[in-house]
DNA sequence: TTGTAAGCGTTATCAG
DNA sequence: CTGATAACGCTTACAA
């Protein structure tokens, strides 16, 4: 790799003089300027970007965090905020977290060593010295945290909404599955739903599950059926558990959404795919990840900005999963 | 964040003394090394790694190159890279190319202006100056070429595979789809079906797609159907297309795999959660992840290996949108 | 308008 | 066994 020194000397300059061409910073002649640029030219020349990381205290590079990149949720997420910082020449170091306090706690640590300049978080535990002690921009994405910047959605409301529907469509043998007790937006939505469950004054079963992933999702979708066998409404933690309960309830031979009724949660690009479609609440992933990359960009140039806490809308997405409202409400 | 200075300063030795004893390098008396010990411990220092990466020329990172994450195979792939990585204490700088030589190009230049010690990239374009002047190893993931260091599974194998189960099955008005042209992966695929078809003399449509894009999916599907009505079989270029099609044919009311058979390629998580279960030609993403990146690192550490170009075995994948083969075979 | 040189935080060489 | 110090490739005062 060719270095500033070799351009300096290929165009019979001091290398101050070419990292000022390259900076387009202070004054340089016309024609001097055109004797880099062909050297540069001639030579590939591309700066190296960790003496200058290292010089600055700063890079291009931030840092991103998710729980597991192999749930369909996150992909949006990293899409969103990869597409955003891309367009703004920053590029991502990534790691997933398992939801592990210790692999985060690494991940932040060797981001940190890297100088990322900030970091996009999706933790359980934000309120940790991790990030307080950061001295970098840190946005919470998919969390939120009393004041620190977050970009997030309103899991209790999307449960209460999913459990408000799921009423009015005439189901009232609800089996409601709790998500993971350790991860904050599982049970928000859980909350949610069993809030407006009871306000109602609806009784309901609670399925408590792990992990979100692919191939416990079906273990769960079998106890619930055998433990509840008379449900009529499943309003599932997420789209992959949503996926799962479906896949049984066809399995027994129950007509979806005649004989159960199913609500997911996050909308993931299968989910519109699946016969009979799933009804979900949707979260709109990829602009969320894109929002929380623009924040960080604007923490990045000014700390002290107002809209720090950005919260996006939770939709109820109606599809084959649920029965038409005017049957029943 | 405390330096090299600030430890050294506070146990009373020099920088040299403290940079012994973070690398386990040369002697150091067993006293110093407590005192540096807790002086590192009470100023939680640790190693820049920007300067590390400066002087050594090499840094603990790592490029990857993916089309698009949001692709469920890429998830898997990523994953399987990222844990490898993760346990030899690398970190991953990660891209998404979306098959766009410019994007690739891009990323793969900043990979390199970061000090990344090698990448993995899935691209379509292995030949070219951008990976043959590198300077660093490359590992080729879903993706080989020549006899450069490479993970992949034999897609041409997969493609008449599916191909031959098929038509032991009874399809006799198989629709194949193509993938982009541009794939090369998606193009063997198709090319081993076509081969396996012609070389059986059964007669075969195509439809010819331009994306993996989940969107788009639906609309392929419904042109397929439109085109050849009578299309008793399809052999999808992924599950993706695979899923759409099923969707697609269920709603135009036919049984699957009664009146139509239909195989995808991959084995996405999701496809064993689909109603009825998708038969999918399986390649073991996870496993080829890791594998990619445990080469890679043997590369590392040795550039003259022999085995650099592994092979991943693609499976059938028998599950409920074919028929038993006992009752055609 | 340009060049010299210090400094970013490490590692490694070479004396001591 | 330990300490100075040069070097990694860049940016930025400061001088010229």
């Amino acid at each position: 790799m060719a270095t500033i020194r070799d351009v300096a000397k290929h165009a019979g300059v001091s290398v101050a003089t070419v990292s000022r061409v390259i900076n387009e910073t202070g004054y340089v002649h016309e024609d001097t300027r055109k004797k880099v640029e062909t050297a540069i030219r001639e030579l590939h020349y591309t700066p190296n970007e960790v003496a200058r990381s290292l010089y600055k205290r700063k890079s291009r590079l931030i840092g991103l965090l998710l729980p597991d990149i192999t749930n369909p949720f996150f992909p949006e997420l990293a899409r969103g905020v990869e597409d955003e910082m891309q367009e703004n020449d920053f590029r991502i170091i990534f790691g997933n977290s398992d939801e592990n306090a210790n692999k985060e706690k690494e991940y932040i640590q060797t981001f940190v060593q890297n100088n990322v300049v900030g970091v996009i978080a999706s933790t359980n535990h934000p309120d940790t010295d991790t990030y307080r002690k950061l001295g970098i921009p840190v946005v919470f994405l998919d969390r939120t945290a009393d004041n620190r910047p977050s970009v997030y959605a309103d899991g209790r409301e999307g449960g209460r909404i999913a459990a408000h529907e799921m009423a009015a469509r005439g189901s009232r043998q609800i089996t409601v599955i709790q998500g993971p007790a350790s991860i904050r937006t599982a049970l928000d939505r859980y909350q949610g739903a069993v809030d407006m469950l009871s306000s109602q004054g609806i009784a309901f079963n609670v399925i408590q599950t792990t992990s979100f992933s692919f191939t416990e999702a079906g273990i769960w979708a079998k106890e619930l059926f055998e433990r509840y066998p008379d449900t009529d409404g499943v309003i599932a933690s997420n789209d992959i558990v949503a996926t799962a309960v479906l896949h049984e309830a066809l399995r027994l031979g129950k007509k979806v959404p005649e004989d159960v009724q199913i609500i997911g949660f996050d909308d993931i690009p299968l989910s519109s795919l699946l016969t009979p479609a799933l009804t979900t609440i949707r979260q709109p992933a990829y602009d969320m990840g894109r929002a929380s990359a623009a924040l960080l960009i604007q923490l990045l140039e000014n700390e002290n900005i107002d809209h720090r806490i950005i919260q996006m809308p939770v939709t109820f997405t109606e599809r084959e999963t649920t029965r038409k409202v005017e049957q029943y409400g």
